[in-house]
DNA sequence: CGTGGTTTTGAAAGTTCTCAAGATTAGTGG
DNA sequence: CCACTAATCTTGAGAACTTTCAAAACCACG
């Protein structure tokens, strides 16, 4: 299923590749090569060890990355949702190091780095490489919430970090659809099932959140953001 | 104090930046600026939110990243050792985004980013890219092991990161010096010092490593493979 | 050869997990 | 549109693991 639509007149300019280019450079992005897909919910986007020189833009919906250890269980490295750039880490080498699989109805453009690159367009590289520095710098926050903390600011930085994520990308910090399962938060972050829902519940109890279906609205931000110093 | 050696006499050749350029290539590197520099114990090599524009490869020895949170605690986000490079969380703002202090004597190569890329060299910011590319990948491997495992997993995980970093780098992965102590080792773990040390003591009743002063020997290095399946 | 920092060990307290079962929700077909 | 089924979520209770607090042993350094 295919969408044409110019990178010029895409609404994720601002967080796609080529944020920060001038508009001429856009229209060469636009030959080299990208092209936006529509998938369904649990697509596989790509998987572990396949040959990828692409990298992806999500306009809409949302991505869990995994790996399968040697047991067979799943592992969940990371979420993506709208205005992240998907598949960077395959970049070392070609191959996809994770599985990518939609979590939502989700439209995702693929952006293909060989044509990008054979341009050898410094400004591009530039802001890829600004790009993967400042991921290397979130997952280290990412990485600071899940060491050294109790269950609860596990769950309560990984709330805050979704809606740090969503007020960046200009929708509301305070309610949001939560698009993973909460085995798919509990995976993420190392906790049972049982004990990330526990915390929901007290939460909830405590009216810092509410949740209907998979929409959470926060109550109390920074009595949250308390929680986790 | 400095130590003045050409890129293509230094013994990092393979691993730092230049590593894939052609000899001509590193002739300009070694124009564009590389500084050596000597740090003692306990140096340290730049403060969180400091300007910085230049990466640090590690000639010798080894540093610890980390922050402070607002309650003044240490938290250490990475180690490094010999062959790493340093600082790359830092170009997507020219900001350094954590402290790096030496954890012994070491030898540090600063390349400053602003004079390298002046030169536009597309084959020096693709290594540049490849290298946060894998070191993305990295990370969450390194991640996979910290999440979802017991506190054993993680110790074990942790030499193995370690051992395999030495086999990468030509020095044994069996026999190798641990520059951290217990607390950072736990602090990075997200550990109680008492856990990591129970641990350590644990596995040299079983055989499986052993220790003198900071060194640290691995006797049955699949035994410990298998404790982290 | 002390001295301060690091490591180790023990015992009790606290947190999280596992197992088990019930409640709720989403998806499907009639 | 409803009913049914499968999946997800929630709750409880005991077991397992990790932390905390306290104290002793060890080591590196001046």
């Amino acid at each position: 299923m295919r969408t044409p639509i110019q990178c010029n007149q895409c609404s994720m300019q601002s967080i796609c590749v080529p944020a920060g280019l001038i508009p001429s450079d856009v229209e060469i992005l636009d030959k080299s090569s990208r092209e936006p897909h529509l998938y369904n919910k649990r697509s596989v986007v790509f998987s572990e060890g396949e040959a990828l020189n692409s990298v992806f833009a999500i306009k809409s919906g949302s991505v869990k990355c995994y790996t399968i250890d040697s047991n067979g269980k799943q592992q969940i490295t990371s979420f993506h949702m709208v205005g992240d750039i998907v598949g960077l880490e395959s970049l070392a080498n070609g191959n996809a190091s994770t599985y990518c699989e939609t979590l939502e109805t989700s439209m995702l453009c693929e952006i293909k780095l060989n044509k990008l690159f054979a341009q050898e367009l410094p400004k591009v590289e530039g802001n890829l490489m600004r790009l993967m520095s400042r991921r290397l710098g979130n997952n280290s926050k990412h990485y600071l919430n899940i060491v050294n903390t109790s269950a609860e600011q596990k769950v309560v930085s990984f709330l805050l970090s979704i809606s740090t994520h969503m007020q960046q990308h200009g929708l509301s910090r305070s309610e949001f659809r939560l698009p993973m399962t909460r085995t798919d938060i509990a995976n993420y972050l190392g906790l049972a099932v049982e004990t990330v829902s526990r915390i929901f519940t007290a939460l909830k109890e405590q009216e810092l959140i509410q949740t209907k279906q998979s929409i959470l609205t926060i109550n109390d931000l920074s009595a949250l953001e308390r929680r986790v110093v």
